[in-house]
RNA sequence: CGCGGGAUGGAGCAGCUCGGUAGCUCGUCGGGCUCAUAACCCGAAGGCCGUAGGUUCAAAUCCUGCUCCCGCAACCA
């Protein structure tokens, strides 16, 4: 049987469209998803949207449209994103699905009767706008909201609480306890740091009208613990019906969630788990932000890129090899973009920069080179013999390269994996300087003798063509299909397994195809360079 | 004393856990190659690793103070 593999990503927020630190997160998580399912694992990726609460009733209100329809319109639109940016997730959460809706009653119900519910009047300064109660220090002169700068109201409630002081200790002791927990391991401290001070949470809202009810009483519905939380469960079948999901894929081997929100993740979410009496997820993993010219992308503020402007200009796979290959995995990286007169995306430098000279350059043109010329001017472009005495050390090296990467996979080393492919492709294109085919072409020519040698280089490259093809499919699915194409491989890439990766698989004999370049320069440092001259 | 992150050659970053020639990508300059997408290969210049101290034979790496930037502070990834 297959070894197991559960992927989720944070649920989105779904009062606005989304942004590029969403993508962010789902091209990691995709990332993942796909090298785990080359390596042979049966794949669970789950993403979603969070479509509850007050700001998807205003937003709703402000279109005109009833929160129903704001909220799979908005649905609707991530999704067209995630199909753009080839996110392959297996399943589409959405709160208000009505199975979720009835899990996350039945979770309700469960909670209580264990005892771990109570209800407690309290009385606070409550923002309407934040949905939340302030303490007076939090706010500014005359008790007005930080955030939507207006005066918070006294308001009494009388809310649902989730004991998790019962649960607090042993969710810090389960940290202690397992080193890959929390990752990466410096927000491990921090989340020590303030779970002692972590008191019972408030699970519901009065005078809230958009969201599930509490059972048995209908003035309240459930705030965003209960209810967004648990869909990493409720879309296994937790409480809908067939759980034979939740059995097999549970508990989630990684959980990758933004660094603003790993402190629920990891200390609320185990909390709720083990009153549920299930495992505690392998790994929780925090990345960080995208920041834009430096500063936080905020819809509010309107600091915001449309990753569907990016994919556009750049393509998806060029998005999603800049963010992985330029950001470390668990820190924020930064974005600079242009913007046209009008406001609109222009270009961003960086970005056009890498992808030229990493997709473009180094593996476009190497194929190019090869592929469309040599071979093409040789051989008729068919894949010649291979030749031992040519390989240089290039089967052992790949042999590493693929070890390598399953480790720095497997530790959320996204960036040092995506590194370690180009390093295979830049010893390609060393390879092919130092060798220099078309010279062998020539003296192929006149000695036949030497004409095993030079098919040997030209079988080289293209193996070696073919495993990068492999290694990068993951994160750029798109390219590593047309790379594949080329190489004249008849099998779909997507169907292709972790074990392909072993030297000496092209086929002698076949016939490659010239086909569009893999990856277009985009034309900006052209024209720049043009200017220069 | 609210919590945390960051400050490394022109730009963007890695290295810091387990101290010991400061590394990568882009850019710049010089050379090579000429099969290729003005691409590819080689070499060079450029850094007192924010600042002031401390520990040490030895600190970008450990400790302390300070300065500046940035997040978070019960749901904006």
């Amino acid at each position: 049987m297959k070894e197991k593999y559960y992927i989720t990503t944070a649920i989105d927020y779904s009062n606005a469209p989304p942004h590029l630190g969403h993508a962010y997160e789902k091209i990691t998580a995709d990332f993942i998803a796909r090298h785990q399912r080359m390596r042979g694992k049966d794949v669970f990726f789950l993403t979603g949207v969070d479509e509850h609460g007050t700001k998807n009733e205003k937003a709703s209100k402000e279109r005109e449209i009833t929160p129903k329809e704001h909220c799979d319109d908005i649905a609707n639109k991530y999704k067209e994103t995630w199909a753009k940016l080839g996110i392959s997730y297996d399943y589409f959460i959405r709160t208000t699905d009505e199975l979720h809706k009835k899990a996350v009653s039945e979770i309700f119900i469960k909670l209580q009767k264990n005892e771990d519910i109570y209800k407690k009047k309290y009385e606070g300064l409550y923002c309407s706008g934040c949905e939340a109660f302030y303490l007076e220090k939090d706010l500014k002169e005359g008790n007005i909201c930080p955030v939507h700068n207006r005066k918070t109201e006294i308001v009494a409630e009388e809310n649902y609480f989730f004991k998790i002081t019962k649960y607090k200790d042993q969710v810090k002791k389960h940290i202690l306890e397992n080193v890959d927990f929390i990752k990466p391991e410096s927000k491990k401290n921090e989340i020590l740091n303030m779970i002692d001070d972590f008191q019972d949470i408030s699970i519901s809202r009065e005078n809230v009208k958009w969201g599930v009810p509490i059972p048995n009483d209908d003035k309240q519905v459930m705030y965003v613990w209960i209810d967004a939380l648990n869909n990493y469960i409720t879309a296994l079948g937790f409480f809908g019906g067939n759980e034979s999901d939740l059995k097999k894929y549970w508990p989630a081997n990684v959980q990758i969630v933004g660094k603003d929100i790993l402190k629920f993740h990891a200390i609320i979410w185990p909390s709720i788990l083990l009153a549920l009496g299930l495992e505690l997820p392998k790994t929780i993993f925090s990345h960080g932000f995208i920041t834009l010219g430096g500063s936080k992308i905020s819809k509010t503020t309107g600091n915001i890129i449309s990753p569907n402007d990016l994919i556009e200009k750049y393509q998806a796979d060029g998005l999603r090899y800049f963010m992985v290959r330029e950001i470390n995995y668990g820190n924020d990286g930064n974005f600079e973009a242009e913007f046209k007169e009008d406001k609109s995306f222009d270009r961003c430098q960086p970005l056009e920069n890498r992808v030229n000279s990493d997709l473009a350059n180094n593996l476009g043109n190497s194929l190019n080179r090869i592929v469309a010329s040599i071979l093409a001017k040789n051989c008729d472009g068919i894949i010649p013999e291979r030749n031992k005495d040519s390989e240089s050390d290039f089967p052992e090296f790949v042999e590493l390269t693929k070890k390598k990467i399953e480790i720095q996979m497997d530790n959320f080393e996204l960036q040092e994996a995506s590194t370690s492919i180009w390093d295979l492709v830049n010893k390609l294109n060393k390879y092919i300087d130092v060798e220099a085919p078309w010279n062998l072409a020539k003296k192929a020519l006149e000695d036949e003798s030497t004409k095993p040698y030079f098919h040997g280089v030209l079988y080289t490259c293209l193996e070696t063509l073919r495993i990068v093809s492999l290694l990068s499919y993951p994160l750029i699915p798109t390219i590593s299909s047309k790379i594949w194409e080329q190489l004249g491989i008849n099998e779909k890439i997507e169907d292709q397994t972790w074990d392909k990766i072993q030297w000496g698989l092209t086929i002698s004999g076949t016939q490659t195809r010239k086909t569009d370049v893999v990856y277009p320069r985009i034309d900006s440092k052209l024209v720049d360079k043009s200017k220069k001259k």
